[in-house]
DNA sequence: TGACAATGTTACCGATCGGTACGTATTCTG
DNA sequence: CAGAATACGTACCGATCGGTAACATTGTCA
């Protein structure tokens, strides 16, 4: 045992090439876009080559759907965080997450939501990016309401709408307008909505 | 005089081969993304042949940059015709063209704002879809400001925000839910925002 | 009739797209 | 060490991308 090699404790770039294909992709598809970033750039960007690619993956098509799934677990992760800083308060973990988020999002280089942009670049129901995008933000909905409810707000449902279309602004607005854009009041505007429907 | 040809009283495709295509490009971009549609498809559709397209434009780009300032112009109109019914009552005006784009945006087939979408599939900076697209999304904000200074805002500038954020929410969600999506409360919102902020 | 502008026809260009057949390292196991 | 897996690279595929050259056809106006 004691000569078994050590697993690279510190690997500054992942040893498996299915892994440096992932991390690569994310980034691209992210910053660029989906349909602007060929596999050809993934693959030479991440040091591997196209063979590669396909071994770990079906398609392009596979690759983008398991881009978005790593978005939506990041995501997850992002939103559910300042939880923790908050526990049994609802909105106070909402709106943590809300001003962290118009931080964000009125920084110059901000590039919205890969789920928000994937739905836009794949309107087609049928496109796995399409699905998978769809399916994270219904499940965005779904938790909204749920903490709607535990702040009991008079129509849960109502509000989480409201909620939700301040933040999908804040996505898309904060690529349009950059430094000092609209984003940087969402905190204020859903202070105001909660206040009122509470 | 009277044996001058009538001018086609009726042409249910346009005459001119430069139209036809800005017509058909309008369309296909709109519907199915600007990076999905090869020029091929939008001449073949168009019933015309590619070296006509590259007669009337300097290139895909220069097309884009077209279709998005007919959907500007589009925009506009439908903003604004509203304020025929509410003259000297932004307010109304606002909300009525609100109460519509609410519908609409909910409708199963929904494909959102073709600027905001635009900016999206275009991030580039440089790129002049991204140009045109930003430019249309600053004058509105202004506009909306405006808006809101003649309604009696505390802050003009503060609400016309929070409302372009309802605004462009309703745009992106409506893709992604359809049917029964978060749209549907886009006036029940603005109107909870307005009444906090007069 | 003849000149002119607009459009169609056909065939093509180099570049890039997503995707693959096939051979070569590397590594784990006996 | 042998030998089977496992992981990877070289070189290539047909299709499509945006874009063009050269020429024929049409309709309009003088």
């Amino acid at each position: 045992m004691r000569t078994k090699p050590i697993p690279e404790s510190a690997p500054e770039t992942p040893r498996r090439a299915a892994d440096r294909i992932r991390e690569t992709a994310f980034d691209l598809f992210y910053r660029e876009g989906i349909r602007a970033v060929g596999v050809e750039e993934i693959v030479s960007q991440a040091g591997v080559t196209k063979p590669s690619l396909y071994r770990a993956f079906e398609s392009k098509d596979e690759l983008i759907a398991a881009y978005l799934r790593d978005y939506d677990q990041r995501f997850r992760e992002r939103f559910e965080a300042p939880g923790a800083e908050h526990p049994r308060d609802p909105k106070a973990h909402l709106l943590a997450y809300l001003d962290r988020l118009a931080t964000r999002a009125c920084h110059d280089d901000y590039r919205g939501c890969g789920l928000t942009n994937a739905v836009i670049e794949y309107p087609e129901r049928e496109h796995p990016a399409h699905q998978v995008a769809v399916q994270s933000k219904q499940n965005l909905r779904e938790r909204l309401r749920e903490m709607c409810r535990e702040m009991g707000a008079r129509d849960p449902d109502e509000l989480a709408d409201g909620l939700l279309l301040l933040l999908e602004g804040s996505y898309v607005s904060g690529q349009a307008f950059g430094e000092g854009g609209p984003a940087r009041m969402l905190g204020v505007m859903a202070r105001r909505l909660i206040e009122a429907s509470i």
